[in-house]
DNA sequence: CGGTAAGCTGACGGCATGACAGGACAAGTT
DNA sequence: AACTTGTCCTGTCATGCCGTCAGCTTACCG
């Protein structure tokens, strides 16, 4: 799918190339999680993989496309997201725990690409198409399995028939996302952090069976 | 609480300079709504405001002072949000009525403000403390009185008091926030605008009441 | 009309950008 | 070991934006 790693004028990055570009990458990703996007510079970039800002740019047109490649490497560890849904069962207690290790599992993944996240998310609200389909591909890992999941419930007659299983799933995966980029938000709520997930964990199991948790 | 408009080296701004200084703001707000963050340049400002690079710095720090100027605008605006649940009720079909109006009256106003609330969204999630309080002032004029409202329906046994008010009001706006951020994810999710407003309300009411919207 | 403070800008040093040509380097060939 | 070839890196340069300052213009007031 990707062919071979090329630099920007054409030429086959060898093994040397790679390290180089894969460094920069890397320095890239620590200054993105260390100060505002704006200030990104790619003379911070360079001097910190220890290499000059014409070497970044033998490899990326600029800090957006060097951007978007890790944004591209964080959406393909997205898949392992829909093993939160695929095979649980949504009934009684074993719902509920569905519905909190869901959580956990969304939470954890964001706290861990966080700062990319933030890029990507910001790019796809100014209608950057590239990062809009970024981010599209991390929410639908676990979007499309839920709401697959709220139809065969529908279908069972274990859910409201009525809602529409996809806008369901979306809004239930957009209230996690933007939960999981404003955990400070909750803090000054007075909401500690531990007492998000059993806020979350209902509201998704009641939004997607219609029902309150058993006890 | 204000005091005097000043310019940066404190000289008092007459008629004159807030005038100057107005349409800085105005010319900085139209660019963020038509460029992404950070391509804005003060000099494309200063020139679509028909004046100079220096005279925007007369009255702003920089790029980011300004935002945060017409942020703090706009979070004086958002007093408004919270008639939309102050002396509503949630008891029965009013309360389906009053989470719709919610719904409603949150995503219009996040849709008017959309572009500086994109910028505050991202300074926040960064960890700006100016950013994120501005932030805070907007949800809270919704969150506050919405988590008055869910205290007061659990003293009267009309909602789940294992539930922590103020994190339930925190999630519920969470969620609308984010909806409204990404409107367009649901689009490509195949959900219509349309449907939005009916996936949402009956979630708001379901967290909010702990029961399924009254037919 | 002169004084004073507000308002604006040209010009400048400094730095990031992005392009290129050429030197350094590794690996294989003779 | 010298040579060749293709990869890889950097010095350098033109360009353009940033942020500051001195100094000019404008408005107001006694």
């Amino acid at each position: 799918m990707t062919g071979q790693v090329r630099t920007v004028d054409g030429r086959v990055a060898g093994r040397r190339g790679q390290e180089t570009r894969q460094k920069l990458l890397d320095c890239l990703r620590e200054m993105l999680s260390t100060s505002p996007y704006r200030d990104v510079k790619v003379i911070d970039v360079a001097r910190m993989a220890g290499t000059s800002p014409a070497t970044f740019y033998q490899y990326f047109p600029d800090v957006e496309g060097a951007v978007l490649e890790i944004a591209e490497e964080m959406a393909k560890d997205s898949v392992e997201l829909k093993e939160l849904i695929d095979g649980k069962s949504w009934a009684g207690k074993s719902g509920a725990t569905t519905s909190e290790e869901l959580v956990d599992g969304f939470l954890a993944f964001w706290r861990k690409n966080d700062a990319i996240l933030r890029v990507v998310t910001l790019g796809a609200a100014e209608g950057d198409k590239r990062f809009f389909k970024i981010r599209m591909t991390v929410l639908n890992s676990v979007a499309k399995p839920l709401a697959d999941a709220i139809k065969e419930l529908q279908a069972k007659g274990q859910a409201d028939k009525a809602q529409d299983a996809a806008a369901v799933a979306g809004s239930l995966i957009s209230l996690l996302a933007s939960a999981a980029e404003h955990q400070k938000a909750f803090t000054s709520w007075g909401v500690k952090v531990k007492d998000l997930k059993p806020t979350l964990a209902p509201l998704v199991y009641l939004g997607i069976t219609g029902k309150k948790v058993p006890r």
